[in-house]
DNA sequence: CGTATCCTCAAACGATCGTTTGATTTTCAC
DNA sequence: GTGAAAATCAAACGATCGTTTGAGGATACG
């Protein structure tokens, strides 16, 4: 009899994506993250065969549905005429924070992504890059297509360096807290208008 | 007779650099640092006294330097009438790309401050914030100085975005490569050029 | 009921980790 | 040259790691 609803599997994925996010990859052990779980030592290396698939398969659970949010937030404005850089930013930044903010583990995740830019894991970012490599090329070609005065060079370098602010500001270790006078979906909103403006300056500037 | 005019400590100081950055503070084990340096394992515990302050003497050894040139540089033109953000701005991040380009393992060595970012070691944060923390406090008051019309709570999430961005951009897990056909001074220049105009942008829009 | 399949479990495997020990060698002031 | 101090060395310590094993329980289907 399970001591919980879910299933031995889920109950694995959850304990990992936090520990993961608290103590790292490496740092997390099958034995923490199993305690955590509530299961067997050996339930790990049966239901993913190993501590690496494990580690993508966190990893899978989240970001399918992340960049499956933003792909569709993009496809309804990319090439129309109206469309301005801040929608394009929109697109790409508010799947990320409403996730961060699901209260369902979503800001430990974000953490465990900035771990995974931070290690040069190459069979980690083979991962990242196979699976999930067309999104940031699709969001890239759409500030090509709203920025065309910029070279591709400097193109490639404002992308990079916008990449690195948000990924620094959306894992959490930025100094940025909500005030405990403001409530946690005006928190959000707001969080969202500064990258989007810092974003757009950073991106646009002559 | 040592293999080397360098002394124990600078080939262990050295190779554990080169390690940590390539595989992270607890990818790297002793064995492997002590290997790399060729000398005995226990040279690390007599030295140094344990991995944990040898971590601390790789950050201390690069860190005292670096953030010296910073105050140096500010110390010149802050408060001053005709200083403006570029200037700030230079004063923090020149001395930065001057290590990770002096061919003497600082690239790794930036590298090594990102993994420091990403994991949440507490007990190196607080290293890190005691022996430094002046510096950004001296940085975000002379960027306050120059953009009085921002709030402080404004001027806090701005600084935080732009530390992101170069955190992301030296660290060289960015996108960006020298090309060929530029020297390295001229590849150095431009790095400076790029990040500059970018932080201003982003830290100064209305 | 019988049995085949999925799952869980305690126990152990070999490997590697940071650290310590005690002997030995090197260095250096006197 | 001599003795104390500093430095290096091979070897071992206990602990923890990811993974594997083989037995046994749970479950579903004929």
């Amino acid at each position: 009899m399970n001591s919980s609803t879910y299933s031995t599997r889920q109950r694995i994925l959850v304990a990992a994506e936090e520990l993961f996010a608290r103590l790292g990859f490496e740092g997390a052990s099958l034995r923490q993250v199993t305690a955590a779980a509530g299961v067997n030592l050996a339930a790990v290396n049966y239901h993913f065969g190993s501590k690496e698939a494990l580690i993508e398969e966190v990893f899978r659970r989240r970001l399918d549905e992340l960049n499956g949010r933003r792909m569709e937030a993009l496809a309804r404005i990319a090439g129309q005429p109206q469309t301005v850089l801040e929608d394009v930013l929109t697109a790409y930044i508010q799947p990320a924070l409403e996730l961060s903010h699901d209260g369902n583990g979503g800001a430990l995740f974000m953490r465990v992504l900035a771990r995974a830019f931070a290690e040069h894991d190459d069979t980690l970012r083979t991962f990242l890059s196979n699976n999930y490599g067309h999104v940031i090329r699709q969001f890239t070609a759409e500030f090509g297509r709203l920025l065309p005065h910029l070279s591709k060079d400097e193109l490639y370098w404002r992308v990079d360096l916008v990449t690195g602010a948000l990924t620094h500001a959306m894992s959490g270790f930025g100094l940025i807290r909500r005030r405990s006078d403001v409530s946690e979906s005006s928190h959000r909103e707001q969080t969202v208008q500064h990258l989007i403006r810092f974003a757009a300056a950073g991106l646009s500037h002559p």
